[in-house]
DNA sequence: TAAACTAGCATCTATGACAG
DNA sequence: CTGTCATAGATGCTAGTTTA
């Protein structure tokens, strides 16, 4: 396939409607790049995100920071997704001390969501928005079909939050969210799911806040990230390296003096959160969802 | 059914902190 | 003082939804 029709595939929100539609996205991709790219430009500050160089047809436009630590190549991925799909369906009785199973999820929910990211930008100089509002789409449809495929009804929407004043409902506020969880008529779980937390995860902490506060109610929030990273460009003309785009400084402020969230996670995870206090408590990989958190929510 | 509105998101730009 | 890096804010454009 052609990175021209690589793009086109990826526009079309029909090619998604499923999991499987996902996987086969993501294996024409890798195929495609593993003999078609321009080149892979290594980032400068850290060596294992790699930039992929389209060839002439992609106008040799640059994509977005890849984790080759967590990217599978094609021949990897045709293995691995098969596994993928497996350990979705049984993930609630999952071996929880099995790290293979654990990266499996990780890298193949990185590289389905990458690749189409990637692929998207292929897309011509002024359409860059394009690609970054159905990216956007993609990931939280696709985080959906997950939540699905291991069994819990998920589902995006509006929900109606009245203020009341002095015993009566004055009007209803309106909050858009990616993922509502439900269970009984009762809301289990509310998410957000972004492929980066940037200037929006203070919405995220207000969110809860101010709804938990409205219904007088402790319902959990959480939050899936793909990664905070960004290309940046170098001094050097056709250097780059990478930014990260998380707040740390916001993060920790908001858990501390208003609200802890009730899990946030990430594909690709930043070092820090990992290493640093408050932040290495309150963030995890995006397996401890699908393993273990996801079903405490549901209880 | 068209127009208006809302939410999204990677890039660009400005500012501040720090090292040499 | 200068250059580099991290953080924070602004921008520009878009898709999808709601309203008229």
């Amino acid at each position: 396939m052609t990175l021209k029709q690589l793009v086109k595939q990826a526009i079309m929100k029909d090619n998604f409607t499923d999991l499987k539609g996902f996987i086969s996205f993501c294996n024409e991709y890798l195929a495609f790049i593993s003999n078609n790219l321009q080149a892979v430009i290594i980032s400068q500050n850290e060596n294992h995100y790699r930039f992929y160089q389209y060839d002439k047809s992609g106008n040799y436009q640059i994509t977005r920071p890849i984790n080759s630590n967590l990217m599978y190549d094609a021949k990897e991925f045709a293995k691995a997704s098969k596994e993928y799909v497996k350990i979705l369906k049984r993930v609630k009785n999952a071996d929880k001390k099995d790290d293979s199973i654990r990266e499996i999820i990780n890298n193949s929910t990185y590289t389905i969501q990458q690749s189409i990211g990637a692929a998207l930008d292929g897309l011509p100089a002024g359409k860059s928005n394009t690609a970054r509002k159905l990216t956007g789409d993609l990931f939280e449809h696709f985080i959906r079909l997950i939540i699905h495929e291991i069994g819990i009804a998920c589902r995006t929407g509006v929900i109606q939050v009245p203020v009341i004043v002095d015993g009566q409902a004055q009007f209803n506020m309106s909050y858009q969210h990616d993922l509502i969880i439900e269970k009984d008529d009762d809301i289990k779980v509310i998410g957000s799911i972004k492929t980066s937390s940037k200037d929006r995860i203070d919405k995220i902490f207000i969110d809860k806040f101010l709804y938990n506060k409205l219904t007088e109610k402790d319902t959990p929030h959480i939050a899936v990230f793909l990664n905070d990273v960004q290309r940046k460009n170098t001094k050097k003309e056709n250097e780059y390296g990478i930014n990260t785009t998380f707040l740390p400084g916001h993060f920790k402020g908001y858990t501390v003096k208003l609200n802890p969230l009730d899990g946030v996670y990430y594909c690709d995870i930043r070092p820090n959160m990992k290493t640093e206090n408050i932040l290495k408590d309150q963030i995890k990989t995006f397996d401890h969802l699908l393993i273990e958190d996801i079903w405490k929510f549901i209880e």
